[in-house]
DNA sequence: GACTGGCACTCGGTATCATCGACTGCCAAC
DNA sequence: GTTGGCAGTCGATGATACCGAGTGCCAGTC
C-alpha cells in the first residue's frame, strides 16, 4: 500500500467531511464541503479530491449518488490530526464543581464520575476503580457472622475495602478468629494483597485452618473480576443508534464487566487513547468508538476511565472531557 | 360503573386474547380466538362478546378493523385470575444449581442473582440488597489512610460491610483512632447502625472529634441511597420494544437507583405482586409491568427482587421465577 | 333467546410507480 | 490545475391501488 501524504487541500476537505458527518450523521456531498469556510475551491474540485480520498480509503460512499462518509481510516486520520482538544469553560467549571463537592465513599465517587462523564459527553461512560493490587494493606480483621461463617475484611491504603466470606469446616470462636486475623495482619500489613499466598502458617492447627481459609479465599477471586468497574449513562447509547438491535448488542457488551475492563486495558496497552470501530477488537462494537485515559493517584497509574460512543462521536469533545476528568479524578483521589 | 361478573365464556375469551397477545404481540381477532381450544363457539359469537369486553374496558382496538389487545384492566383481570404459577422443571433446576454453586461475597451473589433472574425471564431484573438497618453491628474499626483521612468500617451480622470516609480537621494518630473506634464499638455493637446518633461522647476532646466525625458520616448518607440495588439484563429491554425511544426512556429509569428502589417498595407497600403499566406510578413505565417479591432472611423481610418487562410480559412465568428465586435467595442467605 | 353464517364495510399494510432532488463522474473550456 | 455544465444514478417521498384481516350487523336457525 502506497501511502501518499495528503496535501493541504485534501486535508481541509477530509476534515470538513468528518466534522460535518459527526455533526449531521448524514453523508456529506461535495457542495456542502465547498460551502465550508475552510475550503475555497469549487464543488467540482472537491469532487475530484473526494474521489481520490475514497480511493485512498479515507472515505466511502453508502451508495452511488450519495455523499461520502468517513471510513475507520478516515476517523483515525482525523483523530491523529486533531489539535490538543480543550474543554469549554462551562464544562470545565462543571467538572471542577463536581470534584470540589465530591466526598465520602470512593466507590460512590467513582460511580458518580461515570454520570459526570456521561453527562458531559452524552455517551456511555466507564470508570475502572483502583485495583486491589494497588493498595497496601493497612488493616486486617476477621469477624464471625455465624458459627461456621466469618468475614475477612482488609482495608487498603487507597480506601478500598476487600472482603471475603469464609466458610469454615468447624466452629471457631472469636478468640481464634482474632488470633488468625492478628497473624495474617502481621504478615500482610504493609504489603499488597498479592502477597497473601506467601503468608506462612501460624503453627497452631485450629488457628491455621482459619488462616488457610482466608488465604485461599483471597487467591480464589484474584484472577476473576478483580477490578471494580462502574458503567453510567448506558441509556444514552439508545439515542446514538436508530436500530434497536444495535442498541441491544452494545448494551449487552456493557453489561459484561470483564469484557469492558479488558477492552479498556487492551486499548491502553496498545498505547492508544482512541479505538475506532473494529480497532476495539470487539466485533459487536464495530459501530462504536472508545476514548480512554488512565488516572494516576500519587503518581501511579491507579485506574482507567473511558467513554463509549458511536464511531461518529465528537472525538474532540470526548477527548477533552476524558482528559480533564481523569486528571481531576486522580488529583482528587491523591489528596485523599 | 357497573361491574358485571364475567360469565364463563367471556372468561375463556378474555384469557385467550391475553395469552395470544402475550405470545404474538399482535392484535388478536375473533377468528383466532374461535380457533383456540378453550373456546368452542363461532367467531361471530366471539365478536359479540369481544364487543362487550371492550365496552367493559377489558379490551381495546388500536383502530377499527383491527383485532383487540388487552387494556391494563384486562391484564389486571388476567393476572388476578391466574392460577398459582409454577416453574418448569428445567428452570427450577437452574435456580437450584445456581444457589448451590453460589458462595462468597453477598454483593456478588446479589448481582449474580439479577443475571439469573434476567436469564430466566428474558426481562430486566432488579435485586435490592439487605438494608443496613437490618443487620446488627458486629465490629467497628477506624483505619487511618492519610494524616487527616480515616476510614470507618462497620461489619454487620448479615455480612454487609458499611464504610465511610472521615475527613478530619486535624491529624490523628492510630492510637486516637483506635480509642475512638473502641468507644463507638462499645455503644454500637449489638444494635443497628440507626442507633449511631445516640452514641454519647467519650469525654476526651481529641477522641471525640473523631467520634463526632464518624457519627455524622453515618447520619449523612442515611436518608439517601441507603439501599444497595443491583440491576441486570437491562439490555433485554431493548428486545422488548421496537421503538428506540421507548428503550431509552426505560433504560434511563433503570439507571436511577433511587427511583427503582422506591418503585419496588411502593408496589410492595400497596400489597401488590404485580404492577401493570400506569399502576407502577411512573409515567415513563406506562408500557412496562413489574413483578416483585420480598425475600426473607431468618424469617425477616430483608430485601426485594423484581422483574421489569413490557406490559405484555409472560406474567405466569415471571411470577413463578420471581417467587422461586426470592424463596431460594432468602434460604441461601439465611444459612449464611 | 342464543348462536351462527353471511355480507358490507373499514382501514392499515404492502406493492407499484412516478417524481424529486441530492449526489456523482466526466468533459470541455478557461 | 480548476471550473461550470451536464447526463446519469439512486434513495427518499408521495400518490394510488389493492389486499386481507377484522369488525358490526342482520336475518335465519335451533
Amino acid at each position: 500500500m502506497v501511502v501518499v501524504m495528503l496535501d493541504e487541500r485534501k486535508t481541509s476537505i477530509l476534515r470538513a467531511v468528518v466534522e460535518e458527518y459527526i455533526h449531521t450523521a448524514q453523508p456529506v456531498g461535495s457542495s456542502h464541503v465547498a460551502a465550508s469556510s475552510q475550503v475555497t475551491v469549487s464543488s467540482a474540485t472537491v469532487r475530484n479530491d473526494m474521489a481520490t480520498l475514497e480511493a485512498d480509503g479515507y472515505l466511502q460512499q453508502p451508495h452511488t449518488s450519495a455523499g461520502r462518509i468517513p471510513t475507520e481510516k478516515g476517523y483515525r486520520w482525523f483523530v491523529d490530526a486533531l489539535a490538543e482538544p480543550s474543554l469549554d469553560r462551562a464544562a470545565s467549571q462543571q467538572v471542577r464543581a463536581f470534584f470540589n463537592r465530591a466526598h465520602g465513599e470512593i466507590e460512590q465517587m467513582l460511580d458518580d464520575t461515570t454520570r459526570l462523564l456521561s453527562g458531559l459527553t452524552d455517551y456511555a461512560a466507564v470508570v475502572v476503580g483502583p485495583a486491589h493490587e494497588g493498595g497496601t494493606v493497612r488493616s486486617v480483621q476477621i469477624v464471625g457472622l455465624a458459627p461456621r461463617v466469618a468475614l475477612f475484611v482488609a482495608v487498603l491504603g487507597n480506601g478500598v475495602v476487600e472482603k471475603r466470606t469464609l466458610e469454615l469446616a468447624e466452629e471457631a470462636d472469636e478468640a481464634r478468629l482474632a488470633s488468625a486475623a492478628a497473624h495474617v495482619s502481621r504478615h500482610l500489613v504493609g504489603s499488597t494483597l498479592a502477597a497473601a499466598p506467601s503468608v506462612p502458617l501460624a503453627g497452631a492447627p485450629d488457628v491455621d485452618r482459619v488462616v488457610t481459609a482466608a488465604v485461599s479465599a483471597l487467591a480464589d477471586t484474584e484472577d476473576a473480576e478483580t477490578d471494580h468497574v462502574f458503567v453510567g449513562g448506558a441509556s444514552r447509547m439508545a439515542a446514538a443508534f436508530d436500530a434497536v438491535e444495535s442498541v441491544r448488542s452494545v448494551l449487552a457488551i456493557l453489561e459484561q464487566q470483564l469484557v469492558v475492563v479488558s477492552l479498556l486495558r487492551d486499548v491502553l496497552d496498545r498505547g492508544l487513547t482512541v479505538a475506532i470501530g473494529t480497532e476495539t477488537g470487539i466485533h459487536r462494537l464495530a459501530e462504536c468508538s472508545v476514548v480512554v485515559a488512565p488516572y494516576e493517584v500519587e503518581g501511579e497509574r491507579a485506574g482507567t476511565i473511558g467513554v463509549l460512543g458511536p464511531t461518529r462521536m465528537n472525538y474532540s469533545h470526548a477527548l477533552a472531557a476524558v482528559a480533564v476528568v481523569s486528571n481531576r479524578l486522580g488529583r482528587r483521589l491523591s489528596e485523599g
